[in-house]
DNA sequence: TATGAATGAGTTTTCATTCAT
DNA sequence: GATGAATGAAAACTCATTCAT
């Protein structure tokens, strides 16, 4: 097995989810974009399910990586605020976003699937959670919103992103809503207290 | 072309969106909850994706006809948060959010679908400014956050809640959201001033 | 699901059973035979499993009936070897123990199909030892051989008689059984005493 | 071409035949069982079913001699009957029945093997008829049943226990039929006459 | 000598859709 | 108005076989 065919089938299937969703995203699909026959998908991955998963594990440890130490830099809300946004903006363009959703939304329709995603995500409230601690620092707001709670928020709100963003084709919308997580990020940062 | 066999289908149409998700909802699936031969989907509506938006229409009129009455009828910051929970709950409950994720998610496999899911979207995205509207008031929120604006961030929200209920089997990540928005709303209220 | 159509589908399915045997019965195979779409038998029968249970119940049906009205009709060894023969002859050129035993040797590849098969296959073995036990009489055979254990003999030379003719393509061999049955029964008569 | 590895495969695949059967013989699943890789097969062999016919000629060169021995050492009938009920236990018991009949049961599938396994039968109808004209020596049964007539009985006897075998799945029923073998024997004795 | 990678053709099965009645 | 029968296209997956190394 060739780490490069690997690679290469993942990333037609990415692109497959990214471009034609769960639903549209079939063997031969991903066969097509990647220039391969589609047995390969199976030869490489026994299952389609499991190659779902794998690409899965692809983006989110890319992800993963790239989250964590932008937050470790950042250090106030206004910081945070930013990298979140950036990081949003690069995810959604990039495909992630579409990705991770559409992966969430099959599972559904396939509940064995559906209880590795759950798996899969559990790191990732944990990464936004500790983010959400840190922006609020001993701000009185960490008593009104939990941490974890916040971090729930955010996340339902990544995923609405992708849906979002169908309903809203040339993206004016998605702008909106990070110029006011900007705006809203230094009122976080006054309630905060001088020293945050 | 009775009235009534065409409600039934669509309501067949819909709880198999509802239960089996969009990739399970196929016309032997609707047929079969609904108790008809599937060859009935097509003479009254001739495509399945022409039944999949009637069954869009169907609830998004009668959640449109619930919505408005309840936002007119709540005048406080606290009020329209109880009723946005309220409605959220229920709607959650009986399935509509996930119906119309459902199908919003769809839009990407299908994409004449998708156009038509957007311009059926464009409604609410009304409605809830008009509620955010009324919520801030005078209040120096408005300029920070232009209700345009909130309420894009509101239906991402609404979207998102479906994807993340999968990942939330017991829902009690849910009900500690709808505690945030429960504890958030005096906040507005108070920055809204004394005689919001 | 018109009853025509259901046999049409059996009948082309025994065909190639009978022709092409086991593994070269496809859903291809036996839609090419019968002139019709291949996905006509999953919808009359579900899977290719079924419809395969379905022939054996379908010719195992017919065959009883046969076999049981020439069993209850002869009364001496002699008519009854003579009645065996001409059955056995009548099937193995119509392809019956052919077929039978096709389905039973593919019980090793699928192990849920070998179960019902063996169901099916107990009257079987019933309705030859009653034969058996009539032929017998009060020959001291009886206690030397009992007639259960004869049945599974003559069971077993049945199964095994489909594959022997494969070896032997002009027959010759076969009707050199025959002859042996033939000669065989007049010394089982005179066994069993000048009252049989 | 190592003849080592010529045999490693032929085992497997005499494995595969006796465990999986006929259609669960792969060239994956000989591969698997044997530990190498199933390009191997190719190599060594061009083709599957000239796998299969080396596998038929190696075991029944194995059991050829065995049986040869083993009827020429048995002088009575009695010697005899147990020399091949030995022989068909042991037979049984290892899957030498199994994987001929199992090949002889394919030879309807493809034609091709069909010829070839025929032409490999002929040495075993010759054997047992040898073996038959030893036992019955001068008896009067050998003018009543021509000894060329019984090889052939035996012949399709042997190979429907191996399907018989299949709807018994605890033994019990060719226990019952070796016994019955056991108890003729004597017979046959008695009838050839003092001297035998 | 041996193998990992790759594939075309084939498998069972599902599905939206049509059509005669 | 309603349906049972039928089908072409496509789904996931398997398999014997080839080929470069």
């Amino acid at each position: 097995m060739s780490e490069e065919t690997r690679l290469r089938i993942i990333e037609a299937c990415f692109e497959s989810l990214r471009e034609e969703g769960f639903t549209g995203t079939t063997a031969r699909s991903i066969a097509g974009r990647g220039g391969f026959n589609s047995a390969l998908i199976f030869y490489y991955f026994g299952t389609l399910d499991a190659l779902l998963l794998e690409v899965l594990d692809h983006s989110s440890g890319l992800r993963m990586q790239r989250y964590s130490a932008a937050v470790a830099q950042a250090d106030t809300p206004e910081e945070l605020a930013q990298v979140a946004a950036d990081i949003y903006r690069e995810d959604l363009e990039r495909g992630y976003i579409t990705v991770f959703s559409e992966l969430v939304g099959a599972s559904l329709a396939r509940p064995e699937l559906g209880e590795e995603i759950v798996r899969r995500s559990e790191p990732w409230i944990d990464l936004v959670e500790s983010a959400v601690r840190k922006a609020l620092g001993g701000s009185p707001l960490a008593a009104l919103a939990p941490p974890r709670d916040l971090a729930r928020l955010i996340i339902t709100l990544y995923l609405g992103i992708n849906l979002f963003s169908r309903m809203d084709p040339d993206g004016s919308g998605m702008e909106s809503l990070f110029g006011l997580a900007a705006r809203a990020a230094p009122l976080l940062s006054a309630l905060s207290g001088p020293e945050a």
